[in-house]
DNA sequence: ACCTGAACACCGTTCAAGT
DNA sequence: ACCTGAACACCGTTCAAGT
């Protein structure tokens, strides 16, 4: 691990993996200023070094979590379909590999920070089929907006799982018994519907 | 208006009523528990008497924020395509209504709180075209996310272009210059999506 | 370049007690 | 039935000053 624990001084990294770290280990509500501060041995105040706000570090960690994809721009032989669904596929895990990190990367976008460079992946997917970029980025944002959402109910009822120990569910409409199906489902919606737009023309 | 400001004993009415002042007023950041005391003058300790906790009294917002859609079932003769992009758009105007009204709603539900009325009205309008509950309970969460996610979007551009004064927009991609198409387009994308999986049955 | 110390202006929630 | 008063255990952020 990179993080220094014994000697005192710590980077704009060190900072970041130790954010990711709590994270994971307890959720973004305790992901706070000062715990992190107290997991670096250091004041909160000197966070404020690193990064000007809890928000932009919010946005580095939405960065680094995405950024984790396969990310191989895939054969070019393939069609766009299959583009489509293998970067939501990708998307999809690089958000559950880290506890909460749809939520994270949601805010962070929600708040227009964070790199474009996830939306502008899906794009360039649809944009293999033909369509102007226009169509392709409404495309992208639509199925990137469905893909946060369903992960972010998915990771929340991972914690109340392990948390509430089984609430029997109370069968809320919301809740999956299958999460990766109705993932491929949901955006096989949405290729379907480009593949009609398309031979609607 | 319902409020009362003389008396000095409220309901739990007039606390949701308040805070809903509060946050079409201010914003979901300044909706806070002492804030909406203050504005009924009473000692924050009080709201307690009415909600369990904050969290709760967000639900309750939810379920009054999304209520208030027009919510007529629609003409029993009308398409299940027409059907599906009445209860979207009666949605998303829903939302609009209040300020941040998408945010309270997504966070409601991201906690699995909140009537499971806005799925179900989704789901009966998608079954509509003859889908199976499954396909259809799907469909309808799918298509909650992204609304979901693109008013929350559209509010948070309304708030930047208010307070920034506008920023010469940095071209992000998820900026939209006319929200409502793009939003129309979305939803028939879902809707296409639908048709093409029918016709392949 | 990186951090301390101390402060400012807040939060949500609990609980005994009052009327 | 509805509220007060006082406390508990926190927050994010700023800023002068230190090394």
């Amino acid at each position: 691990m990179a993080g220094n624990e014994t000697g005192r001084r710590h980077s704009r990294d060190d900072v970041a993996e130790a954010a990711l770290r709590i994270l994971d280990d307890l959720g973004l509500a305790d992901l706070t200023m000062r715990r992190l501060a107290g997991a670096l041995d250091v004041q909160p105040s000197a966070l404020y070094w690193h990064f000007p706000n809890k928000q932009t570090l919010l946005a580095e960690l939405a960065d680094r979590i995405v950024a984790a994809r396969t990310a191989e721009p895939l054969a070019e032989v393939a069609a766009w379909q299959d583009a489509v669904r293998a970067e939501a596929d990708a998307l999809r895990d690089a958000l559950l590999a880290y506890r909460d990190g749809a939520e994270v990367v949601s805010s962070t976008l929600a708040l227009g920070l964070g790199s474009p460079g996830t939306v502008d992946r899906l794009a360039l997917a649809v944009a293999r089929g033909g369509f102007d970029v226009e169509t392709s980025r409404r495309s992208a944002t639509a199925l990137l907006h469905f893909v946060l959402g369903h992960v972010s109910h998915e990771q929340q009822r991972i914690q109340y799982d392990s948390l509430g120990v089984l609430v029997d569910h109370p069968e809320s409409p919301l809740d999956e018994d299958d999460p990766a199906a109705a993932f491929a489902f949901g955006v096989g919606l949405f290729v379907g519907g480009l593949e009609l737009s398309r031979s609607r023309t």
